[in-house]
DNA sequence: AGAATAGTTAAGTTACTGCTTGACTATTAC
DNA sequence: GTAATAGTCAAGCAGTAACTTAACTATTCT
């Protein structure tokens, strides 16, 4: 619709947060870096479904995978959840937004 | 994948979000509540879809309407948003998560 | 070398999304 | 009362999403 530069990541990152398998797999990953396979073990899937699932979080950037030998390990990136929580907190209630400012205030 | 009762909310929720009509409308309503005709008119696109729309939404508790003789107006409820940004929330870092409490218990 | 492991790629299937059109209902305006 | 307004409902359609299977490529193990 509005192809600004930021409106089409947050697009890719919503649409990948809205399917539950790759949500899962997101919670797996935030307990560490975990290769495909291991990924694919808990839900009851092919591999190739698998794989294809990480690339919608990859373009998403919400993990980032890289290949060593024959197993690729994937590692959460927070730069998407980031993009998806600049959207929420922009559409915050005034209020809420000063608190939010204050926040970022205190943390560096 | 895992029908637990949070779940299906969030699905719900990130699959309206992945929409940038569905965003548009949002931020619109961000600045106050409208009719649907209002709505629509910015988009380029048939009432019904709009209202097609707004039903997504709707059931994903982003927001709520109310018809009044034959005008339904929309307005934003937080719910939805709130929903989305629990999931994400819980998906920091240990120390954004020290954070987050602290804005908590300094909020009330 | 041969066999098992880990992943990749392409093609096909089924189901769901985002729209449209067209017919219809309820209100409000003239 | 008639006409315009505001929305609703039901099909239908093109495009996309989430899989599957099957054939293939690279590693690693024995």
């Amino acid at each position: 619709m509005h192809p600004q530069p930021e409106e089409n990541d947050v697009d890719r990152v919503f649409h990948a947060l809205a399917d539950a398998t790759r949500r899962a797999m997101l919670e797996r990953l935030s307990q560490g870096p975990v290769s495909v396979s291991q990924l694919a073990e808990p839900l009851g899937m092919t591999l190739a479904a698998v794989v294809q699932h990480v690339q919608v979080l990859e373009q998403a950037r919400l993990v980032h995978t890289e290949k060593v030998g024959r197993v690729r390990t994937c590692r959460l990136e927070p730069a998407g959840l980031d993009a998806a929580r600049r959207w929420l907190d922009a559409r915050r209630t005034p209020w809420e937004q000063a608190l939010d400012r204050l926040a970022q205030v205190v943390k560096p």
